[in-house]
DNA sequence: CACCAAATGGTTGTGCACAACTAGATTGGG
DNA sequence: CCCAATCTAGTTGTGCACAACCATTTGGTG
């Protein structure tokens, strides 16, 4: 396979740049709700799944439990979530939502529109975009 | 601007899970030579540019200098770098490289080549990657 | 039953990222 | 000349990310 060097590695930086820079625009649409995109990430999942096991949550956000479990004390702190130990299974940690994180995804709305207008990429670059990505994380 | 609300969030995700599974592959290259992927960063600008100061390294990486500081800390206790105070201005720090961290150029070697193949992505579809994070990247 | 391998989440240690702040040097206006 | 604004790094504090390791629980198997 033939490739252009210097390509190969603007793209790698670039990765690295947007993602830094996608953050900082959640950041901005985050902070009024005292949220960081990493902890939104795992509330999403939440909003749409149920309650959910630290396990499927790392598995859904590619995140390990030395990521996820500061990361979910620190929400359970703020009364978003609640930890229970599994009945049946007692090595299994359920997270559950409290009122306080279910009515906080009406509260935040929807950012996703905000966010995507920031970038001016048209809806046909977003999806070669979401194309390419795709392929390249799902060979690594 | 009419976007899928449920395309946009997973690119967003799709960025940030992208950008760690790169910079997890570098690690696998780069942990031979004690090395991380900023501190990786760092040394291809001073590579190329030669002696640099830590505001221009900043703006070249897009970092500040609470990341930079440190991390510069770290490559000049591994004899790396140096780090030395400007003559006629005193508030910059110049970075240069030592003899070790030159050498190291060349026993690193081209990662890129590793890299890239990894994501069996052509060089067309590289080519649409570059232009789309750079229109992103370009608003933001 | 006793024992062992696998599963599950937690802990520790290191290294980014970034906001907010500090300290010192420099520069320009009065 | 003098001082206030600015520039440049560094420091502090918080929160990811991840490797390495650990404790508990579980489900088999002999």
């Amino acid at each position: 396979m033939r490739t252009s060097t210097a390509l190969d590695d603007m793209i790698c930086f670039q990765l690295y740049a947007a993602s830094r820079g996608m953050t900082a625009l959640y950041r901005r649409l985050l902070d009024p709700h005292q949220l960081t995109y990493p902890q939104y990430l795992v509330l999403r999942v939440l909003w749409h799944d149920g309650p959910t096991t630290v396990g499927d949550l790392g598995r859904a956000l590619e995140l390990d439990s030395g990521t996820l479990s500061p990361l979910l004390k620190r929400l359970e702190t703020q009364g978003r979530i609640r930890r229970e130990r599994g009945a049946h299974d007692e090595r299994v940690v359920w997270i559950h939502l409290t009122a306080d994180g279910t009515t906080l995804q009406d509260q935040i709305g929807d950012l996703t529109q905000r966010l995507v207008c920031a970038t001016g990429l048209t809806l046909d670059e977003l999806t070669q975009l979401h194309h390419l990505l795709s392929r390249a994380r799902g060979r690594v």
